[in-house]
Parts: C-alpha cells; structure tokens; sequence
DNA sequence: ATCTGTGTATCACTCCACTAATACACTATC
DNA sequence: GATAGTGTATTAGTGGAGTGATACACAGAT
C-alpha cells in the first residue's frame, strides 16, 4: 500500500497543533497495520501544500516521530518507516504503560465505574485497536 | 480527617501548571479516600501562602473544581466537598472513559504488548486505586 | 557541475496559558 | 457599622508553544 498525503487531515482549529495531529495520524496508521516498516512518508513539501500548511510544520512532526523511533531520516531521500524493534524488558515497557492507565483509572473512579465495568470498556477498546 | 495544605505539595518548574497540580491532589485524595464529602478545603490565602504562590493560582485550581462538579462555593465561608453525585447513565460514562483507555492502549501497541499484558498492568492499577 | 528532489536550521511573529498584583463583593462575627 | 475572613473579577506581564518565510545542507540523476 502506498501512502498519500490524502490520507491525512487535519483541523487546524481543532485546538490540538497541527504537528500532533499529524504524528497521531502517522502512529495510527502504524498501529492500524496501514503503514508496514519500510515504506516512505509522503515529502514534508508535499504533505504542507496538500494539508495547506507550512512544510516546517510537516518538518517538526517527522522530528517528532523520529525521536519517537517511528522513522528513520534518509538524507536527500525522505522518511522511511523503521522496522518497529521493542526494546526493553517487559516489565519495563509495561511500567511506561501505567502511568496512562492510573490517569484513566483516576477518572474512572470519579465516574463511578467499578473494576467490571472498566474492564468492559478496556476489552471494547482493545477489540478496536488490534495488535 | 481536618485537611491541611500541608498535604499539597506543588513543583513550579515541573512543567505541569500549578494550578492544575492542586487539582490533581485534590482529586487524588478523594478517590484515596481521605478527603470526604463535607469536609472544607483549606482557604486560598492560608493555601497560597503555605505553597509560596499567589492566591489567585489556588483560585483558579477551586474553580475547576467547582466547573467539574467535586466541590461547591460557599461565599464568605470557603470551599466544600460535594456529596459525590454520578450523573449519567453508564454508558455515557463509559464512553467518557473511552479515548483515555484508547490513548493507553495505542501506546501499549507501540511497545509491543499484547491484550494479556495489558490487562495485567490495568489489573495493578486497580488495585492501587481502589474504589 | 547542475538541477531537482529530499529534510533542516534560523529567525520572527503571534497567540494563549499561566501567573500575579490589585481592587472588589460577599458572609459571619462582634 | 467595623472588621476579618471567605472567593472573584480585572488587568497586566511573561514565557513558551506553534506556525511560517527564508535560506541552507545533503543525495541522486543527468
């Protein structure tokens, strides 16, 4: 599968910078199984005049997913999609993991859920999100 | 349990605003239990002065809770705990759960867990934060 | 070498969140 | 009414994030 930059949009009013919005999309794909290792980006220069926007913009979100591991920088060539390589001891990625499900939990409590009826919304959620 | 605003502590330069740390102490401590309804928060002066910050941050951190339904303004008297009221039906609630647990779990899939490992850590979390 | 395609560094501008100083409004108590 | 305790409205200053214009550096094709 090819990627285009139609593949993106973005809402500049959305409140959420247009650089985050473009790094969630790319991880989304990712995770989605729409972007397999290897593949290449759209050009900074041609994503910003299809999106519409600065292509430094477009720039700072590939930065993004560059420190993030996501992307390996080709110079003269463009981004290309990293073979995504875990690293680190389980125990390690899944302490990464906690803080963001306590944040959740936190709220959850304050919404008056129950252990089951979180667990419900998990299992819904990881059924949308496959590995 | 009296509460004082020794059992706030705040981190100027930890990049999280203020305002928004108070916040998340005090929800803390009513989903820990230790803050009940009825119970008075502690004045935004006595607050301010012991944290070393202007009373207008603390404020601002009682209006949030306020806007968010965890305590009521009392004029001339301070802030109070509300009776902690569910409101909605459970599945809006749910659904109000749902992108925090789809924010975890897209990052879960970026460190290569799986449905299991997952659930392992949500479990210790909701042991950790009990209802 | 030149040209055209990559991404990047630098700088400047704008906007807004955060914070604080000050003055105000309300309530209870005396 | 005076006083002292609440929280709030208004205003201003500061800092940093986000965006974009411009100029640059690198790689490949010719």
């Amino acid at each position: 599968m090819t990627i285009t930059p139609r593949q993106f949009e973005v809402h500049p009013s959305s409140g959420v910078p247009i650089y985050l919005q473009i790094v969630e999309q790319v991880n989304a794909l990712i995770v989605g199984g729409h972007l397999q290792s290897g593949e290449m980006l759209p050009s900074v220069r041609q994503m910003a005049t299809e999106l519409g926007v600065n292509h430094m913009t477009i720039s700072k979100a590939y930065s993004r997913l560059e420190a993030s591991g996501v992307v390996e920088r080709i110079r003269g060539k463009g981004m290309m999609l990293k073979e995504s390589h875990v690293t680190g001891t389980l125990r390690h990625r899944q302490s990464e993991l906690q803080p963001l499900l306590e944040q959740a939990v936190i709220r959850a409590r304050q919404l008056g859920l129950d252990d089951q009826q979180i667990l419900s919304v998990l299992k819904t959620v990881l059924r949308e999100i496959q590995q």
